[in-house]
Parts: structure tokens; C-alpha cells; sequence
DNA sequence: TGTTTTTCTGTTATCGCTAACAGTCAATAA
DNA sequence: TTATTGACTGTTAGCGATAACAGAAAAACA
């Protein structure tokens, strides 16, 4: 008892004695057990942070911010993978309620995570949702403008004058998805283009996804002059495809998506995108669940729609390309 | 305790009392609380993992790797991010020590990092080391060859014409500094070229040291015309820079690097890089580490040495790049 | 001087779980 | 029939910390 009194610095230790306890703890090595605190206090500084894939440049930044924000806290961050596979989500969530994070940020797999989370939060678990909205969750929630996004860049490719512009996206079963298809939509209705179904292609939106779609694309007769696609992973996929068959970014085929990536940016920079602010999406989740989990929150949940932004580069045969964005700041 | 028989499915119990447990657990969104069993069984199922940066494509897979590896064996990740600050990585070791983690994996900022595993290592505290070696310390490893592709990328140089090749590398605190070093000098050696250390420039490797040093090469009179980049960070910066003077790749300044980026990889083939199959890094290292977690390791300590990939694209000025290695598979 | 207060340290109980043991009851064996 | 076994459930203790309280000794006060 003595020495959890010297540890916390709490109540009043005899200089002699917490010279001793001092030197003890030296001697052994000795390192408190802030799970078995945990026990006693309910209260682990541990949230859970679950997203599709590390691996995408997305993600990572996400990952980043929320564990900096934590850290700052003095939380940590038990992060999980998902590989977008629902049930892998479920029992993640699970597991992570069962080790007892305080919170959880969650970046969900597609609408039908919502089964996952919709106990956790009946029962007030403190929980943040990422990037992708959860249809009839009420819940704290950041995502970008994923329409005003979507509506941009077609915008952009029908003002260098594209008018057969494809879409490669998800299975309709995110809400992101969803927004850029019908920022799409408005994009092409204000333009007086009629929008065919034909021209959207709906897969997984992965690399392997992106590359079967492109194909199906690249089977068109006519083929469309441009592509919109959903992510930074379906444009990989969507670019094999084109490569492939041999085919030209801007001079045979006009290339769009969501989601800047760092290196490509600075080293290639081509690609015209709608950037959107990665990092930010961990930081300020990890915030808005450490103000929920410490009950500032209230109790009606919040929601943040984070602006992005139009890079104009060369990939859809503009004259000039605007120089990549300035760094080292 | 016939609670805890029933979850845990040991010892018998009467069919009707478990239906009855399992029917209260069920009306109380009961899920028995992990830390609490940890502190009995002494096992936490967690295993810490200290990298420099998520957000570096080199890293971001050696992540994915663990995480997926520690899930398999019912593990799980504590993710800590250091920024390559030393006090940082102390700070999180003790913090994940404190939390009971069964072991470490850990990419250590430089060589100083010692000072914090050397103890834990005393103690026997399961540990691995990723990526860079730590000097003086026997314990679990896994590098890459670095020297050996260190000499192949500047081979490669070589062999297509270029004798004044600048490299920009670390300050010498790690041993994958060291060993890119070692081999750039191996190649030079076995060409018969004059090592010159007014040709090796020491920064930090990230994209900010990368611009540094590149403007401390491009200052250079004669310039070199070729530069060696100790990693993907470094090397972004080396493109800034060289951006900023209008100089091109490969016809003004060749450029190779360690680590391939997939999505320029993909995208922008044109970068003659070493690839490291990082993903390796982190799911070897997290079976290294749950053996000797387990005590199935025995008592020497494992240097594993992978091996690298030389692809050779456009950014020395061959005539003929290699295609993208085929993907997907 | 005696009494109160303060300073310090030790004891007990508790967090949620499980190992180890104990006890009850019915089925089986002797 | 009695002893033995097995199936089942409950009790106690302890993992490592802390909250709450208790008690001892010294300091402050009357």
C-alpha cells in the first residue's frame, strides 16, 4: 500500500520511506501493473481502433492521427484490421469490448456493420464512426464531402470535355459509395448529360476489384474517355487494366478518384484527385470519442463533414498542369 | 464459477443450468471481461509493436503482417508510434511493459534504442527486433540484406554508365544505414571507382532530409549523376528537389532507392528500387515472437536475413524498363 | 499535563475472473 | 445393502492494484 502511495504520489510517505520504496523498485525492476489498476480504477486508457486495412494510404494516416491524439491523452490504441470482412469486424468489436476499451473508433466494412454496432451503442458504449456512415445509427460520426467530392471531379472531367465518363464503385453498400455516385449524377445532370447505368460498375473496391471493373470498361463499344473511380485502391486496379491493354493516361483514357497518395504525389504527381484530409479523420475521431468516453460529449451524437479538395494534375488531358502541392511547407 | 465453466466450456455442467447461463448472458449483454481472466491466468493475449511511422509505406505492411500473424494465434496488437523519437519509444516500451504485453516487437529508431531493450532483455522479456539491427545485443532479428542490395542498386548504376553517384543515408545510428553504405562502397570497389565521402550525405531519413540532402548534391560542382537514397522517404525529398532545379529523371539525374511503394509501383513505374517484402518483416516477427512467448524458441537467439528484390525501371536512363512485376497474381 | 490533530503506515475488502478444493446427489459397482 | 464413482455446483483464495478505514506515534494545542 505504501509503495502504490509512493508510485501515485498521493497522501503523505515518511522522505525515508519513499527513499526505500525508491530504491526497492530500482533494485527489482519493478513496473506496476496498469491491468490489474484497471481492475480496481474501470478504467483501462485504451481504445480500440478498427479499420478496413492499414495497408491503404488512407488508412494509415488515420491510424496515425488517432493514435497521436490518444497518446496525448495518455490512452493507447488496440488497432485491428479488418480486411473489410464483416464478421472478422464483428468479432473484433467483440473482443475489443470484452478487453475493455474505453471506446471505440471505427472505420466500418459497409452498412451491414451497423449490426455490429447497434448493441454497443443501445448499451451507451462511447463509439465514433469513420470515414463511412451507418444508415439509421444515430452516433457520433466524421466523414468527408463525399458528394461535392464526386460532383468536382466529374465536373472537372466534362469542363476539359468528357461526356462518356464511366464510375467504378463499391456494391452500393457504403455510404461514401453511395454520395459519389450521386455526386456523379448532379455532376452530369447540371451538365445536361444523361446518366446511364451501363457506365457504372459496381465491385469490391480493392485493387483486384478496380481491375475487373476497368476491364468491363475497357469492353465498351464505345468505349467511355474517362473513368471516375471510387478510391485510391480501385485506381490501381483500374490503371493495370489500362496498362494492359496498352491504353494512355490522358491521351486514350481520362483518369479520376478519390484519395491522394503521398508518394505518388510528390514523385509522379499525374493524378487528378479529390484529396481528402486522412489523418484528420484519426485525430479528431480520437478526440470526439476521448470527450464522449469523458462524458463532455452530451448526448446528442455529433456529426463532421470534412471538406476536401480538387488537385487538378494531368491525368485528364487538361493543357497545364497545376504544379503538385507545396512541400516541405 | 459455473458462469465461468459454461463460457469457457470446461468441466461438466447440467444441460438445463447451462441453457439457463447462457440465457442470462444473453439478457445482459454479458461479456466476460478479458483483463480480469489476464490477471488470473497471468496472460494477456497481447503483443506490443513499436514502429518509427504506420504512415511510411515501408512500415504500414510490416503492421498488417503482425497483426494478421498475432490474430491467427489469438493475439492481440497494441500499435505504438514513435515519429523515430527516442524518448518517445522509451516512454512506450515501459508503457506497454506496465500493460502486461507477453512481448515486443520492435523497429527501433537508431542505435541509442539499445539502451531501453537491453534491460527487458535481462530480464528475458520475449523480444524482437525488426529492420535494424541493434549493436551489442544478442536477441531475436529480422533485417533485410541491405548491404547486398545496397551493391546491386549500385551495380545496376554502374553497369549503365554512371561513376559520380551520390548517396544519401542516415547519420550512420543504424545498422541499415551502415549496411547501404557498406555496399554502395562494395560496388564502387568492385568497379574500380574512388570512394569519395564528399558523396555520401548524412540526414535524416525523411522526406525533409531527403530535400535537404538532395540540395546539398545538386549544389555539387560537378554534379553527380546519380543518386542512391537510403529509403522511400528520402527518396520523395530527392524528387522535390530535383523537381525544383527542372531536372529530370532518369536524363538529367538517375535515381534508385530501398523499398518499393505499391501504388507507384503500379501507377508510375519508373523508379528502380530494392523491394523489401516488409509485410515478412512483421508477420515472421510475430511468429519469432509468440514462439519464444510460448518458450518454443529455445534459448539462442534467431537472426533472420531476408532477402530483397532488385526491379529495375526507367530511372537510371536504361533503354528498356522491366515491366511492373504481374499483379494481380 | 492531557487532549486533539497531524503524519505516517498497515489492514481489509474489492475489482472480475479462475484454480483448487469441498460437498451434494444420483448412478454404478461390489 | 454399502461403498465407490462420477456428475454437478458451490466455496475459498488469490492474481495486483487501490479505496477506505484503522491504528500508532509524533506534533500541536489547551
Amino acid at each position: 500500500m505504501t509503495v502504490s502511495r509512493v508510485i501515485n504520489g498521493r497522501d503523505s510517505v515518511d522522505v525515508e520511506t519513499q527513499r526505500r520504496v525508491e530504491e526497492a523498485i530500482e533494485a527489482l525492476d519493478y513496473i506496476p501493473n496498469r491491468i490489474a489498476r484497471g481492475l480496481t480504477s474501470q478504467k483501462t486508457s485504451t481504445i480500440g481502433l478498427i479499420i478496413p486495412d492499414v495497408v491503404n494510404p488512407f488508412f494509415s494516416p488515420v491510424v496515425r492521427g488517432a493514435e497521436l491524439t490518444a497518446r496525448k491523452a495518455n490512452y493507447r490504441v488496440l488497432l485491428c484490421n479488418t480486411e473489410g470482412d464483416l464478421r472478422l469486424e464483428r468479432d473484433y468489436i467483440e473482443d475489443l469490448v470484452a478487453h475493455r476499451v474505453e471506446g471505440l473508433l471505427l472505420a466500418p466494412a459497409n452498412d451491414e456493420s451497423r449490426h455490429s454496432v447497434f448493441p454497443l451503442l443501445r448499451r451507451g458504449f462511447p463509439i465514433v464512426l469513420l470515414d463511412r456512415a451507418l444508415p439509421g445509427l444515430d452516433c457520433d460520426l466524421i466523414v468527408s464531402d463525399s458528394a461535392t467530392g464526386a460532383r468536382r471531379l466529374v465536373e472537372h472531367l466534362i469542363s476539359v470535355g468528357h461526356r462518356d465518363i464511366a464510375h467504378v464503385t463499391d456494391a452500393e453498400d457504403t455510404s461514401t459509395g453511395r454520395e459519389r455516385l450521386r455526386g456523379y449524377q448532379e455532376a452530369l445532370a447540371a451538365a445536361g448529360i444523361a446518366y446511364r447505368d451501363e457506365l457504372v460498375f459496381r465491385t469490391t473496391v480493392d485493387q483486384i476489384g478496380g481491375y475487373r471493373a476497368a476491364q468491363q470498361v475497357l469492353s465498351l463499344a464505345p468505349m467511355p474517355t474517362a473513368i471516375f473511380t471510387v478510391n485510391n485502391m480501385t485506381v490501381v486496379g483500374t490503371m493495370q487494366a489500362l496498362r494492359e491493354r496498352g491504353l494512355a493516361v490522358p491521351d486514350d483514357m481520362a483518369l479520376v478518384c478519390f484519395d491522394d497518395v503521398e508518394h505518388l504525389a510528390v514523385l509522379s504527381p499525374f493524378l487528378t484527385v479529390i484529396d481528402q484530409p486522412a489523418e484528420t479523420f484519426g485525430s479528431l475521431g480520437a478526440q470526439l470519442l476521448l470527450e464522449r468516453i469523458s462524458g463532455k460529449a452530451g448526448k446528442r451524437s455529433r456529426r463532421i463533414v470534412l471538406q476536401t479538395d480538387l488537385i487538378v494534375r494531368a491525368s485528364c488531358g487538361l493543357k497545364t498542369g497545376v504544379p503538385p502541392r507545396p512541400k516541405p511547407e
